[in-house]
DNA sequence: GCCAACGTTGGC
DNA sequence: GCCAACGTTGGC
């Protein structure tokens, strides 16, 4: 089982929107990054934890915890003309694209910001502060660790 | 809204 | 294959 971070602007996708999801999981589509398509495609597996992070918002910090649900599989909207995510490129034989299907676990009380996150000694090294932009980003035990023991 | 970091595109 | 131009991400 692996830890991961993904992230999500919450005026477009929230943690509240994942939580009041009335079938109790989502598609987590719309990666178009090579790096974070990579990770999507061969590394997160069905049981594997993710922190919810919420980026370019007034508070940006981790918001909770997801579960994966189902591993990679190729993103829907590549093949969807009339999607925002549709790539000509892209055809059935040969996706260009991967997704995962998501659940709620847990909300924080508190948001976990970024800017605490940046003063914690044991996180100096977490892709989250090093590589700020890769929007689906391995965590390490310990790091996951060390974050949860950040709640309030 | 600004801008630094960095990923992608395309000409050569 | 290099690299300049350009586009996007994301914190502030």
């Amino acid at each position: 089982m692996n830890y991961w971070l993904f992230k999500s602007e919450p005026d477009e996708y929230s943690i509240d929107d994942l939580k009041n999801e009335a079938r109790g999981w989502e598609i987590w589509d719309g990666i178009r990054n090579y790096q974070a398509r990579n990770i999507l495609r061969d590394q997160v597996a069905s049981g594997d934890q993710v922190f919810f992070y919420h980026s370019s918002c007034k508070q940006v910090g981790i918001a909770g915890i997801m579960t994966v649900v189902r591993a990679g599989y190729p993103d829907p909207a590549q093949f969807d003309e009339t999607s925002r995510y549709y790539d000509v490129k892209a055809s059935l034989d040969s996706p260009r694209w991967f997704s995962v299907d998501v659940a709620f676990k847990e909300k924080f009380d508190d948001l976990i910001l970024l800017k605490d996150i940046k003063r914690n000694p044991a996180l100096v090294n977490m892709a989250l502060v090093n590589q700020s932009r890769l929007s689906i980003q391995p965590v390490t035990p310990i790091e996951w660790q060390a974050v949860l023991a950040m709640r309030a």
